[in-house]
DNA sequence: GTAAACTGTTTACCAAGTTAACATTATTCG
DNA sequence: CGAATAATGTTAACTTGGTAAACAGTTTAC
């Protein structure tokens, strides 16, 4: 049964086709998000910013004074694993952690002028690289896409 | 400008509302695929398969004899990633690395029994956590998700 | 028959997170 | 008030899921 199909399964291009796996939102997710985040990271180059700086320095900018812990909690990680974010982010000069008065605890989390100009290219570039990746989308698919993603996460709220 | 709203950023939950990053598939795609893989997590337990296990067995359940390079072919990973992946299979006993005759190179994977099991039980955990995650879905919006999932994955073939 | 290519593997590395602990500061509330 | 509780930012140790480069063995191409 199927003796000879299996003899050189590397030459057996059909899994992709009907394997079990594909019904699956995960899998498909997981494929997509890789491709994506890899098309993301060539767009803005070996000195450009990674999704997840990118992301913080956003909110950063859009945001300005925002605590690190609120960042956190936007951005859906910890406040451990924020830091070396924004230290990468001070390190380039893109923000400055600042006292508030009212609560010694908190770093505000300040854009500089160099910060903004640096977000306000990489978000081009960030454009640019989702319009010209999803070139075969109408952007009734794409905001049917994004509807469908934000589904996902208000199902954790 | 805005100084009484920015005194305690930690309790402007208008973020999430209308930052410039939910306007973008790759952000949305990240957010929804870490809540995905968590949830496949949790519902399979600490001794289940993680979600790269599970698919390198789903394959090697429904394709077997396929060869490791075809596998991470199929996977869309490295072959050298792919080791770990098949030997904590093999540990397992969930399959078995075999020679095939016209090949000295090749390892081709075979399921064994217990391990077309442990995927038949896997496969309905992984089927009830995602109907149970994405209960708010209708099957149209499911099926959708998948077109336009499996979409992105296109543009990059 | 030699060069090129493929297979599985190891090793070293990297990216992106987590958890736990800690010092400092604020808040709650007997 | 003062003591317990909680929040903030941080470090350290760890985990997960990969990649890239090199290698030995084997096969294929020419």
């Amino acid at each position: 049964m199927n003796k000879s199909r299996n003899l050189k399964p590397e030459t057996d291009t059909s899994h992709q086709l009907d394997a079990d796996l594909e019904e699956f939102i995960g899998y498909n997710l997981k494929r997509a998000y890789v491709i994506v985040q890899d098309d993301f990271r060539s767009a803005l180059g070996e000195e450009g910013l990674s999704p997840r700086v990118f992301s913080a320095l956003s909110l950063v900018v859009q945001f300005p004074n925002i605590s690190q812990s609120e960042l956190a909690r936007t951005l859906g990680i910890e406040r451990s694993g924020l830091v070396a974010i924004v230290d990468e982010l001070e390190k380039r000069k893109f923000l400055v952690r600042t006292h508030v008065p009212g609560d010694r605890r908190v770093q505000a989390l300040v854009p500089t002028p160099e910060g903004a100009t640096a977000y306000a290219e990489s978000l081009k570039k960030v454009r640019a690289h989702e319009s010209l990746l999803l070139g075969n989308f109408s952007a009734e698919e794409k905001q049917t896409l994004i509807g469908l993603l934000k589904k996902i996460r208000q199902t954790k709220d």
